[in-house]
RNA sequence: GGGCUCAUAGUCCAGAUCGGUUAUGACGUCGCCCUUACACGGCGAAGAUCCGGGGUUCAAAUCCCCGUGGGCCCA
């Protein structure tokens, strides 16, 4: 009757040989069949350690859907893929090497954004590996490669073929520290403390004056007009006349307009090129020619008269100056204004015309709609967030960027007529560096051609993952197989983004959706709730956690912790508690291997109440693993193994199992129970804990991995729960009256059995020596 | 201003669809206990105006309405 296993508990360390094993058993490969499970895993971007401690969660609960899917008999295929387009590695590079993009050899600067993102990777993968991620890394993908970028590329061919693309000056965002034009997902909204500038404004010909409050008091001179709300009666007799603006001297005139909010200043807005949106939505309505007074460089221009090179904040204070000293300014007020920044530099953007290539998104808006309906969201609710977006979309995709790491645009320009050549797809194009694949411009003939320099928005990259895998363009029949693949699971922030983006262009290309369900995680924040950073403070680095706890207590973690689809807060206390969980299961595992595994036996009324109470766990757990919801089992487990199964079951049967005062039928009994329950425990537990439940699976069940069996399924059985209550607050009796009386639980009492109960009663004799 | 969402002990969370005894469990705290699987344990205790107000009902944490506060998104 020795146990099997030795150790007194669960040891982390055992993952790192499980880890092994599974590697040479390969038993995660992924080979076709007509019937895929196909998961378009959000490729995460190398940015430097600390990975965020909830993007440590959020891929280990991809695994757990993986996982799910294996043990309910689908062929699951799970690439892994490292995002390495884009800015942030650029600034990383930048402060790295102390230096400036611009001023850096193109091709050099690549090679070192190369480097860095070779040595991020490394790390990243490996986190990933010791996490328990049951991917395919063998053939691990990045966005930056040859065949992903020509992929990308193909497909920008094939949109500029069907007539999607085209190349448009009008007012976009500018990320002036970037230097680069932005797209409206790419803006988040900041509350910044800035003041409200009261100036007066002549009313040309009288002696009257308004008043109007802007917070950008140096596009004065970019000013066209006046609005105020056509309902607000103090400007009525001031309509069509002409204004002066102050320093300027220029005239404008006073309309109405109803965006014009009677509410926020003294009601009268002056209206220049470009403080806002809702600016570029008037010029556009009333047609009005544009003043640039921010230039690239994101310094006044020419047009700002004296205070041309300043910042536009630089030229606000000065020009506020001005302002007091001839007698133009009323007030100041200090305010707080919700000013559009940029997500990457974090800096307010500035609106400035510009050439720039567009992708047709807003006639594919209805289209996207049905999509997305037909699509099912885990959880539901998050569907909303995508509908939302499709609604408030009222401009094309702005898709070319002035940066150097990303896919470059694959076209060359005639160097005599400027028309825009574009060659076959099929392979990686760099323009900037390359001779064109033609002779001669299809339009007058000549035959010199200067390259594209620009690149990509990265969103053109990321937004074909799912063709990508399914090696689209490349292998016709893998790709049938494969596409549309089952499922996309990634995280809320990104719904606007990299799930819109997916949607329009897998639409665009193949006319289907890309996938059939979509998983979508809350976010990590710290303890207290807050966001975390790294310019915070508050980030926690998961690796050290991992490598001190182990994986799996991570995982459980969790799952136990995080209700699928909304926010959770990470505490690293509470990470090393679930633990416990782990040696609890571990002690159970080693009390039930000092007895043989009997796989039948005939249970007594003790027996299959627990068997009656394990039939309902797996329904719940089925239910949650049906939803992706992980953390429905882990509850229900957790509370099952520990508070019935541990607590009351093998108490109760513990003398009967080790045959002391029963018959070798009851005996029997029971260890078929212990081993059947803990069987069960350990499927239903393995997508969420892989280590510990392969480890003790095959310690005590089998020599197979059991990570290739299929989950437990709910069985016929009798329904015994109703006893459960009354059993566990007998017990309870018992336990306290002895403590009351001061005895030890070895010394025998006397307490009457309730009737309800008798059929327990020679189990419940054994466990309390009950007289 | 609009949308989504949340609000239950010091902390996290269950109680949703389907209103019904004393509001679940975990972490933490405190007390007692080595009981041959487990002290990474066991037993037990303290700790909750279930955000506020109103309504429906014999009965509301739960359903409805109106607020308040937080988070995210959009304008």
């Amino acid at each position: 009757m020795e146990p099997k296993i030795t150790e007194k508990a669960w040891n982390p360390e055992l993952e790192k040989n499980i880890l092994k094993q599974w590697e040479e058993s390969k038993i995660y490969d992924f080979v076709p069949k007509e019937d895929n499970f196909t998961i378009d895993t959000p490729p995460p971007y190398p940015s430097g350690r600390p990975w965020h401690i909830g993007a440590a969660a959020h891929y280990s609960q991809i695994d757990m859907i993986a996982r799910t899917a294996r043990m309910a008999g689908k062929n699951v295929y799970f690439p892994i893929g490292i995002d390495r387009n884009g800015l942030p590695v650029e600034l990383y590079t930048e402060k790295k090497h102390n230096i400036r993009m611009r001023e850096t050899d193109r091709e050099e600067f690549l090679e070192l954004c190369r480097e860095s993102l070779d040595d991020l990777e490394a790390e990243m993968i490996l986190i990933m590996k010791n996490l328990g991620i049951s991917g395919n890394f063998a053939n691990h993908y990045r966005t930056d490669s040859d065949e992903y970028r020509s992929l990308t590329q193909a497909t920008f061919i094939e949109l500029w073929k069907k007539e999607e693309v085209y190349i448009a000056n009008r007012p976009n965002n500018y990320d002036w520290v970037s230097g680069t034009t932005i797209a409206d997902a790419e803006i988040t909204y900041e509350d910044i403390p800035t003041k409200l500038v009261y100036m007066k404004f002549k009313i040309k010909d009288t002696d009257k004056e308004i008043i109007i409050a802007s917070t950008r008091p140096e596009l004065l001179c970019a000013c066209k007009t006046i609005i105020v709300n056509p309902e607000d009666q103090r400007y009525t007799q001031y309509i069509g006349k002409k204004i002066v603006v102050p320093l300027t001297k220029e005239e404008v005139e006073l309309r109405t307009h109803h965006s014009a909010q009677p509410e926020f200043g003294s009601g009268a807005v002056m209206v220049c090129s470009y403080g806002d949106q809702n600016d570029v939505a008037l010029f556009r309505e009333f047609q009005m020619e544009e003043i640039v007074a921010v230039g690239l460089d994101g310094k006044m221009t020419d047009a700002a008269g004296e205070y041309v090179g300043l910042k536009p904040k630089q030229a606000r204070t000065k020009i506020i100056e001005d302002l007091e000293s001839n007698g133009f300014l009323e007030k100041i007020e200090d305010i707080v204004h919700r000013t559009p920044v940029s997500e990457r530099s974090k800096i307010p953007i500035e609106i400035i015309p510009m050439e720039e290539y567009y992708l047709k998104q807003k006639n594919s808006v209805e289209k996207i709609k049905t999509l997305g309906q037909e699509i099912k969201f885990h959880p539901s609710m998050h569907k909303q967030i995508l509908m939302n977006w499709l609604e408030s979309i009222n401009i094309d995709w702005p898709i070319s960027r002035r940066r150097y790491y990303g896919t470059e645009i694959p076209i060359w320009y005639c160097k005599s007529c400027s028309a825009p050549h574009v060659p076959e797809p099929g392979r990686y194009y760099r323009p900037w560096r390359e001779s064109p694949p033609f002779d001669k411009c299809t339009k007058c003939g000549k035959s010199e051609f200067v390259g594209e320099e620009r690149t990509f928005d990265t969103w053109m990259d990321s937004s074909i993952s799912p063709l990508f895998v399914a090696k689209y363009g490349k292998d016709e029949e893998f790709f049938d197989k494969v596409y549309p693949t089952a499922i996309r699971p990634q995280a809320k922030d990104i719904v606007r983004t990299w799930l819109y983006y997916t949607l329009l262009r897998c639409e665009q290309l193949t006319g289907k959706k890309p996938w059939s369900e979509a998983w979508i995680m809350g976010y990590g924040l710290d303890e207290k709730g807050m966001k975390m950073s790294k310019s915070k403070g508050n980030a926690i680095d998961p690796l050290p956690v991992i490598e001190r706890l182990g994986a799996d207590t991570f995982r459980f973690w969790s799952a136990s912790e995080i209700n699928h689809g909304y926010d959770f807060r990470c505490n690293e206390q509470k990470i090393e508690s679930t633990k416990k969980f782990l040696s609890k299961l571990w002690n159970v595992s080693r009390f039930l291997s000092s007895f043989p595994v009997i796989n039948s036996g005939k249970p007594n009324p003790t027996d299959r109440w627990i068997l009656s109470e394990l039939n309902n766990l797996v329904k719940e757990c089925r239910e949650g693993y049906e939803d992706y919801n992980f953390f429905v089992p882990a509850i229900a487990i957790r509370e099952f193994t520990w508070n019935l199964f541990a607590a009351h079951y093998i108490e109760m049967v513990k003398a009967r199992a080790y045959g002391i005062g029963f018959s070798d039928e009851e005996r029997d009994g029971a260890i078929f129970t212990l081993h059947k329950t803990l069987s069960t425990i350990l499927k239903l537990l393995a997508p969420i804990t892989p280590f510990i439940t392969e480890y003790l699976w095959k310690s005590l069940y089998s020599e197979e991995s059991i990570h290739l069996e299929r989950q437990a399924e709910p069985e016929s059985v009798e329904d015994n729960t109703s006893h459960t209550k009354e059993i566990m607050e007998f017990n309870s009796n018992v336990w306290n009256e002895k403590k009351n009386k001061g005895l030890s639980l070895k010394d025998s009492i006397s307490i009457p059995i309730p009737e309800n109960l008798a059929i327990f009663a020679k189990d419940f004799a054994s466990m309390h020596n009950l007289e």
